[in-house]
DNA sequence: CCCCGAAATTGATGTGCGTCAAATATTACC
DNA sequence: GGTAATATTTGACGCACATCAATTTCGGGG
């Protein structure tokens, strides 16, 4: 079940779009075949940033947006309090940058949580190569959207439900990400720190903790530090579904 | 100061772009003259919605974008436990519909709060004008960027501040907008309920009501129902800003 | 102008989660 | 490989805000 694919054979790797199984994460199926190769030409792939390197940071003048081809990357803000406020954590096929896409500086930094291979798309070139291509062109329009969406989505969560809740959706969202590629969903290993992981949610480090143990005495979890497995995806959909949930 | 405009002369406007006033926020710089001919061609100007009207209802067929020219329009998604969850507020020179642009379908309602006049941008010969247009390609790129970026800014009231804090930054942020439309930006008049408000927030309706009593006691707000008036700025913006105050 | 339903306010009480504190486990670095 | 630094866990306690309940005010139609 839990097949661990080893992404980087060698760090210098500059394997194509064509090759790249996550191409259809990345572009589905906006691109047409003879079109790939001109996206190819603008775009810098696989760059390697080991764990804590900073993809871009904050206010930084922009310029690219990025693929995660593999490993994972947490966006975070600092606010005007000198505090970090993370937004959101990005996987392999997701992109990374759309938040600054209007603006002359990026509006977060990004970080690799892991060893972490990233492709790097120049803005400049892509909005030329959008307008030609119409299909990449809507394509972009669908991530944005879609950007737009996950985000009053975690507004929702963030503003009306429990820490619980909070945590079950969670796990659940990496879980779907993780399945997509085609690993487990029920085994694997968190890219972030509990401290991450309760600055996305808004919530103490101590609750996440608090929570994390109660689920595994629910027998719904399984967690060793990092490691965890799902037990029962059936019982955290309800937690993360159900706000009024009578059980557990 | 509070200079009222009255915005629909006849309700069967039918206002170019050019001489539209919010044309300049809508499509800030991104059209040149001889191409707002061309945009002309494919909205659909100024239709009038009364209040609590639908401009569109969650699931529904995607077919446009929307501009508000005038009035108030509120988002909201109806969750799957048929809670609703109110997304965002739009004012005069704002697009609504931009988070359903990944989707065969609207990702949420919009409903006007007044009677609200409305621009339609069909997104389908939207698409094909952005494409021969890269100046308005990256206009959109930017209103969605943007939208992200509000998202993100929302996600962190609602996770990292308090029930004043909420509130006081709301507060700001109409008077912002509405400054921007030459309308006062000290007195106003609310064009949500308080419940709509708490929704938005996160926090229940007692608490609204409670921390606009609070914040006219100190002295910071005048309210009598829907109407507003700011009295002092930076009171609220120390108390939007900063988590740590001592004073009030 | 009056009446009715909805919206807003105000008060009393309970609780989920933050905060503080301290112990234990894990990681990273020399 | 050992030790300091960091992350995670666990417990005790308090508070901001939700909830419940009861007025009061507002808004719109006859």
């Amino acid at each position: 079940m839990a097949q661990v694919i080893k992404l980087h054979p060698a760090s210098s790797l500059r394997a194509s779009c064509h090759q790249c199984s996550l191409s259809n994460l990345c572009l589905p199926l906006a691109v047409e075949e003879s079109d790939l190769d001109r996206l190819e030409d603008i775009i810098q792939q696989g760059r390697i940033f080991s764990r804590g390197e900073h993809i871009f940071q904050q206010n930084a003048p922009f310029r690219s947006v990025y693929a995660v081809r593999s490993g994972a990357v947490k966006t975070s803000i600092i606010t005007e309090n000198g505090e970090e406020q993370v937004t959101g954590f990005y996987m392999p096929g997701e992109l990374v940058g759309l938040d600054s896409m209007s603006n002359e500086t990026y509006a977060c930094n990004a970080k690799a949580l892991e060893r972490t291979s990233i492709c790097e798309f120049p803005v400049e070139r892509l909005e030329d190569l959008t307008a030609r291509l119409p299909g990449l062109q809507h394509h972009f329009f669908q991530l944005m959207s879609q950007e737009i969406r996950g985000s009053h989505q975690l507004s929702i969560l963030l503003s009306k439900n429990t820490a619980e809740e909070r945590i079950a959706a969670l796990l659940l969202s990496l879980s779907s990400r993780f399945q997509r590629r085609r690993m487990s969903g029920t085994a694997f290993s968190l890219p972030m720190a509990r401290n991450d992981i309760a600055n996305f949610l808004g919530l103490a480090v101590e609750t996440v903790s608090r929570v994390f143990t109660r689920f595994q005495n629910q027998g719904v979890i399984k967690a060793r530090g990092r490691e965890v497995e799902l037990m029962d995806l059936g019982a955290l959909q309800m937690i993360a579904r159900d706000p009024e949930r009578q059980s557990l």
